[in-house]
RNA sequence: GCGGCCGUGGCGAAGUGGUUAACGCACCGGAUUGUGGUUCCGGCACGCGUGGGUUCGAUCCCCACCGGUCGCCCCA
């Protein structure tokens, strides 16, 4: 083994592309139906977009990326994410000024985290997700919550589990920010080392520490369901009450933090509830950030939008035993024996493939059964044989594999009798 | 970034400090000089992740590195 790929990556290879593609095709038609649009960023950003963006406190800006300093002394980043580039994009084409509002936008494309890698966790993976930016109203984030549930439901996955959340506006964050700091302050010895430096960072974050859940000042933590103020409140209310229309089961779950920190209002997950699935078991996430435009230099607009990785949910369709792949059929399989025969092979190979059937021959001068062999192997409708005592006669041999029924007719009527079956 | 487990042919998988590294699938050839899917016979690792070390001798023991995997952190 000479140059092995990078670690944390890997190679889709064909029997795995054709998944990828019947997956992103249900995606795009999701989209068209829900009316978002494609967008398609640099797969890499000024790295400040992302501390901006993101978040300078966050794991990803602090260990995860991929930055490096290029020839003209520019620090630029592998991008992390997707929404952080779509906002800087939404902002710099100023979109804003589109007459169609709000702006609805969707992506798909590699992401880069230099993580530890593992199963469902790679340093190169795909994600594809929204945004709909240009609106405040709760409707759409059930909207946007809804074509998160789609794009699982429509490929048949049913061990699904949503999760919903509030971060409240900036003000309710604040508050719960204040209580959550009165509330461990006295209990700051007690806490694991990354505790207490959440205490002072990013003290939501303390809530879903592993090390410290069973400590007894966990158990009533202030809830930041507590300290929404009355507009995010009912904002929450909403965004549940469009649910229940909709008919979308979900469970609250105030412990659940997003790891970026444009969030505000909605926060959601949707994880698989299948068997066989390791610890990491979120699909997707997402959430409403209506703070970020304006962080990175736009005006003052709010949106909310969800990822979902392609990688994840394809190890969600496995723990189902759903398969979406389409059996790899050849119409016709040429065979031929003896010199002349390859070039009466190639003309009708070629013919045939024009003609629109999905045509292939021998390239390894394989012996007749042989050929036979590979025929059968690539469940060819046909195998058209022709040797030399066919070229002297003009003719070819059509021989129906299912049940051997075969027939000898003139070489140039091949495709019509292809085309009408034997 | 931390801890555990693992790394044998295209794939799956046995194995031992010492002549030819099981077996299954796949593949190739033959039985049947031009007709497949079955069967039978035969072939297929100068090598046991990489590099060092211990040893008379290592795939098997030790170390480092690389990679995978599981858990933690965190996330999609």
């Amino acid at each position: 083994m000479n140059i092995h790929i990078p670690r944390g990556t890997e190679d889709l290879l064909p029997e795995q592309t054709k998944t990828w593609q019947i997956i992103e095709d249900t995606l795009k038609q999701l989209s068209e139906r829900y009316h978002y649009h494609e967008i398609r960023t640099p797969m890499f950003e000024r790295t400040e977009l992302f501390q901006r963006g993101v978040g300078d406190t966050t794991d990803i800006v602090q260990k995860e990326m991929y930055t490096f300093t290029d020839r003209g002394g520019r620090s630029l980043t592998l991008r992390p994410e997707g929404t952080a580039s779509v906002a800087r994009s939404y902002v710099q084409n100023k979109m804003h000024g589109n007459p169609e509002q709000p702006t609805k936008l969707y992506y798909l494309g590699p992401m880069f985290r230099y993580e530890r890698p593992q199963q469902g966790r790679t340093r190169q993976f795909t994600q594809f997700g929204i945004e709909a930016i240009g609106s405040a109203d709760p409707a759409i984030d059930a909207e946007v919550i809804a074509f998160a549930m789609d794009c699982y439901q429509d490929l048949g996955l049913k061990s699904l589990k949503l999760v919903l959340n509030s971060l409240g506006d900036h003000e309710s964050r604040e508050a719960h920010r204040q209580a959550l700091v009165d509330h461990f302050k006295p209990h700051e010895d007690e806490l694991c080392s990354d505790c207490q430096m959440r205490l002072e960072q990013n003290p939501l974050r303390l809530l879903d520490c592993k090390v410290d859940q069973d400590h007894p000042s966990m158990q009533n933590a202030p809830s930041i369901l507590d300290y929404l103020n009355d507009y995010s409140q009912q904002y929450f209310i909403d965004v549940k009450k469009h649910l229940d229309a909709m008919g979308i089961d979900y469970v609250v779950d105030d412990a659940l933090v997003r790891g970026l920190d444009y969030y505000t209002h909605t926060a959601f997950e949707i994880m698989s509830e299948a068997d066989g699935f390791g610890s990491i078991t979120t699909l997707s996430g997402g959430g409403r950030y209506n703070g970020l435009i304006q962080d990175i230099g736009g005006p003052e607009i709010s949106g909310i939008g969800f990822a979902l990785s392609i990688e994840r949910l394809i190890m969600a369709l496995e723990a189902e035993g759903i398969s979406l792949d389409s059996e790899d059929e050849l119409d016709c399989y040429v065979i031929t024996m003896g010199d002349e025969a390859k070039f009466a092979g190639s003309k009708l190979v070629y013919q045939l493939r024009k003609a629109g059937f999905i045509v292939d021959q021998d390239y390894l001068d394989k012996k007749m059964k042989a050929q036979f062999k590979a025929a059968d192997r690539y469940q060819a409708s046909y195998a058209i044989v022709i040797g030399e005592s066919e070229i002297e006669q003009g003719v070819a041999n059509i021989k129906r594999l299912e049940d051997g029924e075969q027939k000898t007719i003139a070489i140039d009527d091949v495709k019509a009798q292809i085309e009408q079956g034997l």
